[in-house]
DNA sequence: CTGTTAGCGCCTTCAA
DNA sequence: TTGAAGGCGCTAACAG
C-alpha cells in the first residue's frame, strides 16, 4: 500500500504541463485554455491528486484553520456551543480545531502556543481562570486574533463574547420569587471563573434589591457532584430553602438528584432553576426551569468578532453580552 | 499591533549566527555549543519566537495531528469519546482537529477531505450512514491510516474498534427479564448506521433464544423527540410491554419522560434501559440503569489501533469489539 | 495561454 | 561547532 501522495509535480508531468498551470486550472483561474483545464482536471483526478494544504499555507502565510480551548470538551454546554462555532466558522470557509484544557492553567497555555505556532488565523478560547489564565490568553492575543467565549480574563484587553449573567440570575430569582419562594439559596460554580463570580455578584445584588432574606450560599465546581453534595450542605444547616438557584444545569440536575433522594419534593418543598438550556434541562424530572443562552447567536457574534479582529487588529475591542432567556419549566412552581 | 510573526532569520540575524544554528540550539540538537544555545535561546524568547508548524510540517511532510469525524459533537456520547481520544492522543504528542458530519454523508465526505488534504496523519471517523459512508472512507482509508470508532461501513476493509453490541443488547434484556419482565419492546436507532443494525439483530436474536414474545419494535432516531414518539407509538397500539430497552441513553431519557407524563410508572409499570452509560443516566428520575460503554478503554485502543496502522499500513485489519458493563439503577426493578 | 522562477519557514545534509 | 544550500508543495509574478 503506497502512502506518498500525488504532488503537483506529478500531475504536471502526467499532463505534459508544467506545474504553474496544473495549479492554475485546478484553481480555476482563467488565465488556461478550457481545453487545457479539462486535461489537467482529468489527469489529476486519475492520479488522485489532493492539494497539499501545508504547501499552500506555507506560500500563502496561513492555513484557513481557527482554534477553540474549552475546558471541558465533555460538558454538554461546550458541546453544544462548539456545534454552532464549527458551524458558522464552516460557512466563512475556516476549519476548527479543538484543544480541551481540562480547566487547568498549564495545559491551557500549552494549547494556546501549539495554535499559535499552527499558525491558525484566529482562537476562541473559554479562560479556565479569571485571573491565572492572564498570561497566557494575554500573550497569545498579542500574536493572533483572539476572542474570549462564555468566561473572560478580568482586565484583559481583548474581545469577550458571552451571556449577560446579571439578567440571568435577574430572570431566575424573580421567577422563584413571583412563584411564591422567599428564602432563595445560590448554588454555583466558585469564584475561579468569571463566570462564577458574576453570578454570584448579581444573586448577591439581587438578594439586596429584593430585601429577601440573606442565606448562605454554596460555591464549588460546575459538576452533577457539586450539585449533590451542595444539598448535603444545606441539609446538615437546617431547613432548606424555598429556592435553589443553581450556577447551572449540571449543578441543578445534581440537586435536583440529591434533594428527591433526600425525599424532598420538587417543586412543591423546593424549586430549583438552572443555567445553560442545555439538554440536561430536558432530561431532568421535574424538567428544569432554566436560564437558556442563546447558543446560535453567541456562536455568530463570536465568528464575526474575530473575523472583524483579523480585518483589524486595531479595532476596538468588543464586549457583547447577549440576553438569555428563560425557559419555565417543572422544577418551579406552577403560577399562582 | 504588528502580527507578522519572528521567523528563524530574524532570530539568527539578532543573535548574530545562521538559522542552521538557530533551527538546532531550539531544537535541543547536541551539535551547538551551550553557549551559543544559551544566547540564541535568550534571544529567541527576547523575540518572541514560535516555531512555525507550517513550515515544519511541509519540510517534515506532515504535522503531528490527528483528525476525527463524528455525526453530533453536541451529543454527549461524542463529547465524552472525543475527551477521551484528545487525552490518548496529547499523550502520544498528536493535535486532534474535530469535525462535524451532522450526521449527513455529503458533509461527512467534505471533512474527510478536507482532513485528508491537510495531511492529517490519522483519522478517526464515526460514519454516518452503514452503506452510504463507503465511498467516502474507503477514499480515505486509501489515503491516510484510518480507524473507524463506534459505527462501521459495512463490508469495508479497513479499522474498527467499537462496542460489543451484542454483549450490551444481552445484558439489558437477561437484567430486565432477571426482574420479571416478560414483554420487552427495542427501542433504538433505525438501520442507518451499524450500531442500529447491529442492536437490533440482537435484540431480535436474544428474544428468539429465550423464548420471550415476539413485540413489533420501534426504530427512528437517536434523538430525545424520538423516544417521546416512540412512547405514542407504544401506547397507541395497545397495552405497555413489561420494560422497554432502549437504543441509547437519549432515547431512554425521552422514554422515560414520556412514560411518565402518560402517568406511567418507572419502573414498576414499565422497567427501561439506556445505552452507552452517559451523564444523561445519571440525571434522569428515575436514575437509567444502562448499558456502559468502556469510553477510555475505546479511545486507547483506537489510539493504538491508528499508530500501528501508521507504522504498518499493511497490517492487518483490526476489528475490536470492547465488552460494555451494565450499571443498575432505579429505571429497572428491584430485584425479586 | 503557458512556462520559469522565486520564495513562504523549516530542517538536514554536506562542507568548512 | 558552525554555515551554506537545497528542497518539502504550492502559488504569484514575470516572461514569453
Amino acid at each position: 500500500m503506497k502512502r506518498a501522495s500525488v504532488t503537483l509535480h506529478e500531475v504536471a508531468a502526467a499532463a505534459g504541463v508544467s506545474i504553474a498551470t496544473v495549479s492554475r486550472a485546478l484553481n480555476g483561474k482563467d488565465r488556461v485554455s478550457s481545453r487545457t483545464a479539462e486535461h489537467v482536471a482529468e489527469v489529476a483526478e486519475r492520479l488522485g491528486y489532493r492539494v497539499n494544504l501545508i504547501g499552500r499555507g506555507l506560500r500563502a502565510g496561513t492555513g484557513a484553520t481557527i482554534g477553540v480551548v474549552v475546558p471541558v470538551i465533555s460538558n454538554p454546554f461546550y458541546g453544544e456551543l462548539i456545534h454552532r462555532l464549527e458551524d458558522h466558522l464552516q460557512r466563512r470557509g475556516f476549519d476548527l480545531v479543538i484543544a480541551d484544557s481540562h480547566g487547568d492553567v498549564e495545559r491551557e497555555s500549552d494549547r494556546l502556543r501549539m495554535l499559535v505556532e499552527r499558525r491558525v488565523e484566529g482562537v476562541f478560547v473559554v479562560p479556565s481562570d479569571a485571573e491565572l489564565s492572564f498570561d497566557a490568553v494575554a500573550d497569545t492575543a498579542r500574536r493572533v486574533p483572539l476572542v474570549q467565549l462564555d468566561r473572560h480574563v478580568l482586565d484583559l484587553p481583548a474581545d469577550f463574547i458571552g451571556v449577560d449573567n446579571d439578567e440571568g440570575i435577574e430572570l431566575a430569582v424573580a421567577h422563584v420569587v413571583s412563584r411564591g419562594a422567599e428564602r432563595v439559596v445560590l448554588v454555583s460554580g466558585n469564584d475561579v471563573t468569571s463566570v462564577g463570580r458574576e453570578r454570584r455578584a448579581a444573586f448577591e445584588a439581587t438578594v439586596r434589591t429584593r430585601s429577601l432574606p440573606q442565606e448562605v450560599n454554596v460555591f464549588g465546581e460546575y459538576l452533577l457532584e457539586f450539585g449533590e453534595s451542595a444539598v448535603r450542605t444545606l441539609l446538615a444547616r437546617g431547613p432548606l430553602p424555598d429556592a435553589i438557584v443553581a450556577g447551572d444545569d449540571l449543578v441543578a440536575a445534581g440537586v435536583i438528584a440529591a434533594l428527591k433522594r433526600a425525599g424532598t419534593r420538587v417543586p412543591e418543598d423546593v424549586q430549583v432553576t438552572g443555567f445553560d438550556g442545555t439538554m440536561l434541562a430536558d432530561v431532568c424530572e421535574p424538567r428544569l426551569t432554566t436560564v437558556v443562552q442563546p447558543f446560535d447567536d453567541l456562536a455568530r457574534e463570536a465568528t464575526e468578532a474575530l473575523v472583524r479582529r483579523m480585518d483589524d487588529p486595531d479595532s476596538p475591542y468588543v464586549l457583547r453580552r447577549l440576553a438569555p432567556s428563560l425557559r419555565v419549566a417543572e422544577s418551579t412552581s406552577p403560577a399562582p
